[in-house]
DNA sequence: CCATCCCATCAACATTTTTTGATCAGCGAG
DNA sequence: CTCGCTGATCAAAAAATGTTGATGGGATGG
């Protein structure tokens, strides 16, 4: 039954923008790896990735800002963190942009439709 | 059990910065939600969207290119569907993203690694 | 044929994102 | 205190992305 699953609303895909831009790069990617085994400090990550410290900041503030890290100071050091709510979100996102796709509902009439 | 997963390897993280950065953008999100329904030719779409002839042209491609649509010419119109494989390609990616990290290892005594 | 429609591509331009190097503040050890 | 270390922030430069308008090719219908 169901059938058409509702339009994602704009907020919805604003977010969506937000979570894939921060993970569209390949630098973060590497710095959630990392972060896979627990948290680091970012000198350490600094080596780990080999990016420079004021890169690797930058970095890690968009990931921050997307919510997808959480950071937490200890001395003078900053520890970040995954931030597994947030990831469970993304997965979230590319649910719904599955759903109502994985039914097989290739092709629809909808070339009768086709330009007005 | 298990513990750390493995570090993901490089190319497996070019792949996910192509898919994620293809899905980095308002305009192609729209489009593929409205793909959801089924396949559309690209004057449906540009009225839909509400972007320039050559600003969907421009977007559909990158969402080809990383495999997210497909395409078919019939006549003068071209089709473009999602690509539902690649769709769960994108899916597989987030579950490796967040794989090992489900499981509660929120801290792990790094800071005596900290820093060499 | 010819006119028209659909759409890909291209070049020029505008905008956004990323990198780099410098500066500065906080912390703690000596 | 003073020095050395961590890391955020900033401005300038560089690079990547997206937009716009124009051109052209292939298909269709008259």
């Amino acid at each position: 039954m169901s059938s058409a699953t509702a339009r994602l609303s704009g907020v919805h895909r604003t977010r969506s923008v937000e979570l894939f831009h921060a993970l569209s790069d390949e630098t973060r990617l590497q710095i959630l790896d990392l972060l896979r085994d627990g948290e680091r400090c970012v000198c350490d990550l600094q080596t780990d990735v080999g990016a420079a410290q004021s890169r690797l900041s930058f970095h890690l503030r968009v990931l921050r800002d997307a919510g997808l890290v959480t950071d937490r100071k200890d001395g003078r050091w900053s520890f970040y963190a995954l931030a597994a709510d947030t990831l469970a979100e993304v997965h979230d996102h590319v649910v719904s942009l599955r759903s109502a796709t994985a039914l097989g509902r290739k092709k629809l009439p909808l070339i009768a439709r086709c330009c007005g």
